[in-house]
DNA sequence: GGTTAGATGCAACACAGTTGCATCTAGCCG
DNA sequence: CGGCTAGATGCAACTGTGTTGCATCTAACC
């Protein structure tokens, strides 16, 4: 099986899950979940916006994109360490990412990536609150840049 | 004991955690942290910004401050769930938010406040991996919110 | 092909947070 | 007590993320 053929069959079913979660099947929509399954971990939106390269999306309609894909279901959101936003695209498109795991961040290089070995443990919060949604972020070194800077001490 | 003697007291016990911390004892560093410290929960620097009523502060000079309060371990910082910053006494001035737990936010009048009873969990991290800090945060509804809701309904 | 609800692009905005620089002052020393 | 100075404050301007309003375009239907 060839890369290319690897791609479009990836695309057509990009394609089918869009149109299966009743929303219109745009350039812009199947761009933006097709780099966000390929890629498999959760990307800010500078990061999707400067993937996309010549071919530029507006500022305006990738967050929309965003969100319309959250809101069906298809990709969903987590906080960065910094405050902002990152998404991944969510388990029918792609293993990982089903939403109720920790994430790890590097604060050297930025990236990120699920810890999905483990479930969110529960935690008991007060008497008659109601939980609607959790996120767990665990900051450190990655191993790439935690091997770089035990080298440079040496 | 009278409320002026307790809030007087209060004060000279900032005013000694400050000094002791090797900051200059500044009429902003004090009532930052003594704000803070009397209301116990974490609150986002707008909601400082705005408690400080006539006597105002710079906007950048809250951000300064914070950061000093931070650096010197008298104040810790958690994460908002749209994003910002929050933050938070110390132990050394006020029981709760030691900073190993999670945090319960309101997502309907957005206050936040800290679920001590409980250590965050282990998770196992990527192998090599260095772990510096943690943020788990729990968003729904307040018992009071809660409560409002469900009043609403019948 | 023609129609139209919904998607896109553009301009402008709101807000959190930061930086540079001029001015002021807490804490020290004489 | 009064003067000195490193460090704190205030102001202006900036960056980056995310949002809103509106005009234009197009995917999906007939």
């Amino acid at each position: 099986m060839s890369e290319s053929h690897a791609r479009s069959s990836q695309s057509s079913r990009v394609r089918e899950l869009i149109k299966g979660s009743g929303l219109r099947c745009t350039p812009a929509r199947q761009a933006v979940l097709g780099f966000l399954s390929r890629t498999g971990r959760p990307l800010a939106h500078s990061e999707i916006a400067k993937a996309r390269g010549p071919a530029k999306l507006d500022r305006v309609t990738l967050y929309r994109t965003l969100a319309v894909l959250e809101d069906s279901g298809l990709v969903h959101r987590v906080q960065d360490s910094d405050g902002s936003w990152r998404f991944c695209a969510h388990v029918p498109v792609k293993k990982g990412c089903p939403g109720n795991h920790a994430h790890f961040q590097c604060t050297r290089c930025g990236e990120m990536q699920c810890l999905a070995s483990q479930a969110l443990p529960w935690i008991p919060v007060p008497d008659g609150a109601l939980v609607i949604g959790k996120q767990f972020l665990i900051c450190g070194l990655c191993p790439s840049c935690a091997a770089t800077r035990a080298a440079r001490k040496k």
